[in-house]
Parts: C-alpha cells; sequence; structure tokens
DNA sequence: ATGTCCCTATGTTAGGGA
C-alpha cells in the first residue's frame, strides 16, 4: 500500500479553515499533521475537517500552539501519545502521536527559541533533548515511523535565504542544528533533503518585508523518516500554492509518500 | 528597531508571540 503524509503549520485553524479544507479536497493526503492551531479542541472546526472526510485527533491550548492529526475516512488510527514525554510539567500544546494503520506518525511543533540566548532557547534545546530521546525509543517498535512538523530548525545554510544575516537565529544556531542532527544519526532521514540533496526549496516565509514574493524563505518544516520508513520513501514536496493565497499561513505544506 | 499577521483581554486598541 501507499500512504501520503503531509505536514502543514497553519498559524490558527480557524483563521485558516477554507484553506485546509480546499487543501485537502485537492491534495487528498492520507494524513495531514497541522501546527500552531492556537485555539482549545473545542473550538476546533471538526465539522468541515469532516466534511472533508477527515478525522482528527489533537492537542490544543487556548492562543498558543496546538497540533493535530488528520487522518482519511476509511485508514484505522489510535492516538499513542497526547505530549511529548520527559517534562510532566511542560503544558504547551506541541505533540500529538498516532497509530495509522502502519505507521506510526507524530505531529511537533517545536518551540521557536527566540531570543536567544535566553530561557525561550534552553526551553527549546531542553524540548529537543526530549525528542530525540522519544524518537530513539520510537526505533524500537516494529511500525516504520514518520515525525512531521515544523521543527524550528534550518538544518543547513543553503536552508535559509540569508544565512549570514540569520546566524544568531534560534532557527539557525549550531546548538539547534546539532540537536537537529542529533536525531539524524539515530538512522532519522530527512525526507526532502534525500531525495532532493541539492534543491533550494522553502516551507516558511515570513510575512514581513513581502517575504513571499521575493522567495526569502526558510526550509524549517520536516517530515523525518525511521530507518523502515526511509526506506519505502517514494515521493517528498513541498506544495507552495497554499503560500500564494489571501490570507495564506506564513508557511506551506510538505508531503511525502511511503509505498509500504 | 522595523516590518505583518493572529491571538487574547484591563476588549474596538495594546501587547505578546512568531
Amino acid at each position: 500500500m501507499a500512504i501520503t503524509v503531509a505536514s502543514w503549520n497553519v498559524n490558527s485553524i480557524k483563521a485558516r479553515i477554507g484553506h485546509v479544507a480546499a487543501w485537502l479536497r485537492s491534495a487528498a493526503p492520507d494524513v495531514l499533521c497541522l501546527q500552531e492551531l492556537k485555539t482549545i479542541a473545542d473550538s476546533f472546526p471538526r465539522l468541515e475537517v469532516e466534511a472533508a472526510g477527515y478525522r482528527a485527533a489533537l492537542v490544543g491550548q487556548k492562543a498558543y500552539n496546538g497540533v493535530a492529526i488528520l487522518v482519511r475516512e476509511g485508514l484505522d488510527f489510535t492516538v499513542t501519545a497526547h505530549a511529548l514525554p520527559g517534562d510532566p510539567a511542560d503544558e504547551q500544546a506541541r505533540y500529538v502521536e498516532a497509530e495509522v494503520g502502519p505507521v506510526r506518525i507524530a505531529s511537533i511543533y517545536l518551540p521557536n527559541g527566540n531570543p536567544a540566548p535566553g530561557p525561550k532557547f534552553d526551553y527549546k534545546l531542553a524540548w529537543m533533548a526530549r525528542l530525540a530521546a522519544h524518537a530513539r525509543r520510537l526505533l524500537a517498535t516494529e511500525a516504520p515511523i514518520v515525525l512531521a512538523g515544523d521543527y524550528n530548525v534550518c538544518p543547513e545554510d543553503r536552508d535559509a535565504y540569508d544565512p549570514k544575516g540569520l546566524a544568531e537565529d534560534a532557527l539557525l544556531r549550531p546548538e539547534s542544528r546539532a540537536a537537529f542532527r542529533g536525531i539524524l544519526h539515530q538512522g532519522y532521514t530527512d525526507a526532502f533533503r534525500a531525495l532532493h540533496p541539492r534543491r533550494v526549496a522553502y516551507t516558511y516565509w515570513d510575512y514581513f518585508q513581502n517575504a513571499w514574493a521575493q522567495d526569502r524563505g526558510l526550509r524549517i518544516d520536516h517530515l523525518l523518516l525511521s530507518p523502515r520508513a526511509a526506506e519505502t520513501l517514494a515521493a517528498c514536496d513541498i506544495d507552495r500554492a497554499p503560500r500564494d493565497k489571501p490570507q495564506a499561513s506564513d508557511h506551506t505544506p510538505i508531503w511525502c509518500r511511503l509505498d509500504l
């Protein structure tokens, strides 16, 4: 079987439900991981998602954060985690994980970390250490794994429009990149980079300074595949079309197809 | 510092976050 898994930071699901429903209908992924819902679960637009043919597992929070996994009707899924393990005091809604058919899928909203240095950057690095520990434990499961989301990490200089100007930004700092590489070193594969080794492509463009029109963006949304998932990777791309719409999110979807 | 967009609440404007 083939399964397509996508990830999209929507910057408020209530502001973006029209775009999301339209993309579900046109792109028709089997799974869509969402980040930055910016709402509690009770206010999540479940009816619109169901009308598009999907069911949702989500972890919400008022005004900030919030993650979801949307699963196409007919695909079985079971939620396996409502939070990233490792800190019971952490109440930020940044992680949800589910078994979808034969695949384990996580929707991740990694902390931004700016300004760096500072407490927010410390929180980002601590969160990344917890993610690395959890990613390692997940490798012991039999299922192929897709860790999908907004990592708020630009892995390499070519993933940013102005790497020198942004060198001190929490998204490019060496500590953030080292933590990201640590997960890769466990055996996870950056799906986009694996299939497009030299391509300059972004998933996020700031609302400021007309960044989209000038293609001044960053590649910070990633699909990390366990070895068992990576060996089935058939396609991966970034769909720029939603970013060009009126009232767009500042991020656009990235997707991959696994031929299991 | 600034730019823009989205959220909430000391709520129709300001401040925080990204």
